[in-house]
DNA sequence: GTCGGCATTAGCGCATACGTTAATGGACGC
DNA sequence: GCGTCCATTAACGTATGCGCTAATGCCGAC
């Protein structure tokens, strides 16, 4: 998980340390991290005690979790983890389909320096680096991927438009990671975001934003072909 | 306020009426009524009196209204309602224009059937009858403005979009109102809503995209213009 | 007169206590 | 043997208490 420290308005400024941050941040990583699987069921007292915190911080990050739809407050069933079902992941990639074009166009209308632009581009080279030995490293290449998603979202100017679009990354962390071994090389995906950086460099916002919609749309389809086949139903 | 019941998981299912969620939601509508206006400051304790409720859920409201981004929390200063910047103004319109003509392409894609589109046909016939009269209903007008987008959203056929845009038309809810008397009458706004539902009902797509994104951005720019002509800073 | 430091206290963050509800298991009746 | 009802208790929702922090105001010194 890469924070978008800003727009929920929760980084501390020099504060003592707060335990109910604590709580969200740590039990956030969890889900995102499995350690909590879809539709397990946890119960306030449980994290309480797991996380050395009272009941009050724990319900305090079960509603900011909750909010970001990571999980469901059960009454008397403490919380679920969210699974996503094939409808969810339609969901998710719907709404990436039509923000992070936009949010291409609106870092390209930014005029950016190459200085702004070179997290883009160092994630991009990461992205090949991963795939290029005779090993490939799904993980790190995950992980570049990753980073050039969160990267462009915040670089584009919009912290509403960057908090919505970590929000659905976030909810597809999990099935993205579980998918990752199900699908082809991402070769194609890697080449795709070299030719998005490419048009902004290049200050074509039009083409940085239709190759993105472009590889957004390959890759949500990739994704649903491999959830149908496989017949997967949650995740 | 329309409230979408659903996405963000707190309508209740017969259960015991949750005083926190009666908390969540007069204060939320105190927020948009402008009753508490933009930069105030309030206290949890006042708050919780005045709602004859204690702290606790007074500070849950207060952490889900923060992630809706109506108010912050200022540690030792109880929350601070949120004051929307021009800039503030920008990004909600660069999401709207990116996610309401989303929404759109969904609907008419579902292959809605008239029944389904019987409140947008009405809520355009109300923005007209708003404005008929000798003395147009500024107020109605606006109020049928907002059923149309609410509509739309909830009948994308999409949760996750429909809860975005819901959260940043609230957010620009007290702007709209304290702007609806500084614009020119909305005659060519109501205009272009029709023609939204004409393209919908004929079932043309990328005509309802594109005139809603027309719409949105011709909005957007009449909002802008009207923000810098008077100078104003924070709404 | 102004600035700085200290005392006072407002307000919060967290812990915890309390009452309520619903889930669970056992016992009794059919 | 099975179903139903009641008792028990687990878990939550809310209230409240406690200790800490920082904001505020006053007083004294320069």
């Amino acid at each position: 998980m890469i924070s978008l420290a800003g727009y929920h308005g929760t980084e501390d400024h020099g504060r003592p340390p707060r335990s109910s941050e604590a709580v969200y941040l740590k039990l956030k990583q969890a889900i995102l991290d499995n350690h909590y699987p879809p539709g397990a069921q946890i119960l306030e007292s449980q994290i309480a005690s797991e996380f050395e915190a009272s009941r009050t911080p724990v319900r305090e990050s079960f509603v900011r979790l909750q909010q970001e739809g990571l999980l469901e407050i059960v009454p008397r069933h403490g919380v679920r983890i969210s699974a996503l079902s094939p409808g969810d992941m339609r969901e998710i990639y719907e709404v990436l389909m039509s923000l992070e074009p936009t949010a291409v166009e609106l870092l390209v209308a930014r005029r950016p320096d190459r200085v702004e632009l070179s997290g883009l581009v160092r994630a991009c080279d990461d992205m090949e680096k991963a795939l290029a030995g005779p090993q490939p490293d799904l993980v790190a290449w995950a992980m570049a991927d990753e980073r050039f998603h969160m990267s462009l979202a915040r670089l584009c100017g919009n912290k509403r438009l960057a908090a919505m679009i970590l929000t659905v990354w976030d909810q597809a962390h999990r099935a993205r990671m579980f998918t990752l071994s199900l699908r082809p090389l991402p070769l194609q995906s890697t080449a795709e975001h070299r030719a998005v950086v490419d048009a902004i460099l290049a200050g074509d916002g039009e083409r940085a934003r239709d190759l993105y919609f472009a590889h957004r749309k390959r890759g949500g389809h990739e994704l649903t072909t491999i959830i149908e086949r496989h017949g997967i139903q949650r995740l």
